[in-house]
DNA sequence: CGGTATCCTCGATGATACTG
DNA sequence: CAGTATCATCGAGGATACCG
């Protein structure tokens, strides 16, 4: 106790769990293409691999991604978004309409 | 030219210029509360000053945050959310709503 | 009160090479 | 293809002291 005054606040969690420059541009590609391979998701953002595995550990770690290995020799494995990962289409279509409203040249 | 495929997105901008731990949070604030002074923020987020003006600059330069002075001796500014801050409120709303439903315990 | 100045630490990210 | 390993950099953030 004795913690910060709003330390148990929802959107504490939220940052918590995407508060950085990556997670929120990974989530976008789920909802725009669905479920997303490695090299997809590495092709389109340029994020370096060790970075893109990092995020995408911490993402499943916090239950917004769930990996799934459909095969190890040649490896496929494909990351989904799970049902809280779902959840989070609202607040991509918030800030991807905040983007477009006040962009610079918008 | 031949940048990242996705560096014009929208989402992208917002990210840019709230893609950290404290930007969420002290919009959050404003939200809630209305006008802030800097020592409000500092009281409930206990953010050390030098962070916290980092973040608040930043967020003024983004066109988010507006500071108004109103004295000097004795200082007295507030910070107010300009009609592009305003305009964050659905995805506060929306980031609030994901973290009240997926909760650790919720 | 509303910050700025310093110094420090750590995580986020990048570049590159490598592996099963 | 799907990562891991390694090394380096840079900014975010914290602690503390200080200033007008």
């Amino acid at each position: 106790m004795t913690g910060k005054p709003r330390e148990n606040c929802p959107v504490m969690h939220a940052t918590n769990a995407m508060g950085d420059q990556w997670s929120i541009l990974i989530l976008r590609e789920f909802f725009l293409e669905g479920p997303r391979r490695f090299q997809d998701l590495q092709d389109v953002l340029e994020a370096s691999p060790n970075t893109l595995s990092a995020r995408l550990k911490k993402l499943e770690g916090a239950g917004i991604l769930e990996r799934r290995q459909y095969s190890k020799n040649p490896p496929r494995a494909e990351y989904h978004l799970t049902e809280a990962g779902e959840a989070l289409r609202p607040v991509i279509r918030a800030l991807h309409a905040w983007g477009s409203s006040f962009a610079p040249g918008g």
